[in-house]
DNA sequence: GACGTTGTTGCAACAACATGCAATAAGACT
DNA sequence: AGTCTTATTGCATGTTGTTGCAACAACGTC
């Protein structure tokens, strides 16, 4: 799907839940809608939000991101480090594997895990919430050798 | 397996690896493997270190639990509202489901995603670190009735 | 197009987490 | 047991994320 028209859903989608269209939130969410691939940490954001000529207090883009969580438009997932990185919810249609060595982040269909959550919702009555989810982890090209640990 | 065991694995990994058993780390192992059932955040474990009768910077309770996941006798797993909580990585064979209702914790054999995890591997070449793995989700009791969105 | 209501923003203060550095104490050696 | 080396701690400070509140602007109404 197009940025603009993912822009536009979650332009929409404010609007439907009676939120104001400021100029604050349409730059995040032109911001959000342009990296639909990938990943953005909230200093990401930030940067590229102020980069764009209209900066603003990082309160606002915290509160912004959560104002589209509540009202199911963006989710963000861990990316290892204890931090959390953010995504549109629109046209998602893919879970992520975060790699912990070179920070690239690559997708797989949500096919691949579906097994496992229905047997997780069958066996023990929990629904998981797949937005925030992500798999953390070392891609090809990086491996385990330097971590130079003994025993475990 | 015993907390006391476990205490004592997590000892003897900061020996093997050069760490010096000071009281801190000492008392924070303790905290640690007597909550192997569950999950600690940090402030759990600040308060239940001081509560223990030896109080302690909070610095020192990072830089601990971070020494003890470099040697991966630790890890953290997200746990919704963009938090972490900490685990000892000790006699687990287990994921952990994570209720975002009541937060309770919940554990499913490491079988259950091994398929997906093998796929992953097979088709990907992305090894995912199951360490940093927890499923948020809702449980039986905890349901999605009062989000009250419109569209999404 | 101006007005008024009320949701939003920015600021400032606060809480959570991380790091540099001087003082301290673990543990090896004798 | 005393001494020495150096990893580790606590403090002070910095960075990242959160919240209360007064000033402001979106947008329905006239």
């Amino acid at each position: 799907m197009e940025p603009a028209q993912i822009e536009e859903q979650l332009l929409a989608a404010l609007k439907a839940n009676g939120l104001r269209l400021t100029l604050p939130r349409r730059v995040i969410c032109r911001v959000l809608a342009e990296a639909n691939e990938g990943f953005l940490t909230v200093k990401d954001i930030t940067e590229r939000v102020a980069d764009g000529g209209a900066p603003m207090d990082t309160s606002t883009v915290y509160r912004t991101l959560n104002e589209l969580q509540n009202i199911g438009y963006a989710h963000y997932v861990p990316i290892g480090k204890q931090s959390w990185a953010w995504h549109p919810t629109v046209d998602h249609d893919h879970h992520h594997l975060l790699c912990e060595g070179c920070g690239r982040s690559y997708t797989v269909p949500l096919s691949e895990f579906a097994p496992a959550f229905d047997a997780i919702r069958d066996k023990y009555g929990f629904t998981p919430a797949s937005h925030h989810f992500a798999i953390v982890g070392l891609c090809e090209s990086c491996d385990w050798s330097d971590t130079g640990r003994v025993g475990a």
